[in-house]
DNA sequence: ATTGCACTACGAAGTTAATCGTAGATAAAT
DNA sequence: ATTTATCTACGATTAACTTCGTAGTGCAAT
């Protein structure tokens, strides 16, 4: 379990698209992202050669169209950008990045009846169990 | 109120310390950065000199040795970071963002109280005000 | 077998970020 | 007035990201 780099952005939008299908052929993802931005099929195809040097991918070969999928988890990889973007923006303190988002871009009453729930069950924790 | 571009990694290090200290000449802000991590003193010049150019921070040059300032609101600032954030990593559902803050590193009993009395008061808004 | 299509490989260019060295200018100290 | 220390200005370098064009390869269809 070597540490893997973080994908950057267009490999992260790239990604989400292998979490949420599953293994894909270039043609698949480019036709994906073709439906949000203009972006060369070359483009993608390159990307994803980038990608399987960096291990973030790998790839089936047995056929002729490669099919590719993700080697890195969605949960862990984003816990991991989450992460850098908290010591980043808000110096460490995910509280503070918490606070924001809640104060800002609000939620309907049903997310925030959500978060309440997810509240309670974290206080039900032992209570010394700390992790920020 | 043009719209300044966001600040990279190595700007935003920087405005973190414009915002806490105020006005700050180079030296003073590359002592403080030196205390995290090793910098050359120029490169601080340099990076500062560009923010200049982007307008992210204005100086006062009326004496010999400048002082900056940022030119750019810290919760301002901030939010724009979140959202672009917000967009990149959980597809613009901010709500996403906030359970895995709060289900991984989760918060201290009194910090979770904190959360709970914001969510409180939001309830307490016109329920029909959705952000999100 | 030849032609055409779809896919992969590879190289190259354009951008932006980040870092630092050198040089020049100003003030302070001798 | 020289020398020394402190700042600023500017150029150059390096690395990473993103993008795409061109070329080559193999399958498929005539």
């Amino acid at each position: 379990m070597i540490n893997l780099p973080n994908p950057t952005e267009a490999e992260l939008e790239i990604l989400q698209i292998l979490w949420q299908i599953g293994p894909c052929s270039v043609k698949q993802v480019h036709g994906l992202l073709q439906e949000k931005r203009e972006v060369g099929y070359t483009t993608i195809l390159k990307q994803l050669q980038i990608m399987l040097e960096k291990k973030l991918v790998q790839r089936d070969e047995s056929a002729r169209i490669h099919l590719y999928q993700a080697t890195i988890s969605e949960q862990n990889t984003k816990e991991k950008l989450v992460q850098k973007f908290v010591i980043n923006t808000f110096q460490g303190s995910s509280h503070q990045l918490v606070m924001q988002v809640l104060g800002n871009a609000a939620a309907s009453a049903s997310e925030l009846e959500e978060i309440k729930k997810l509240i309670s069950q974290l206080e039900d924790q032992d209570p010394t169990h700390q992790i920020i």
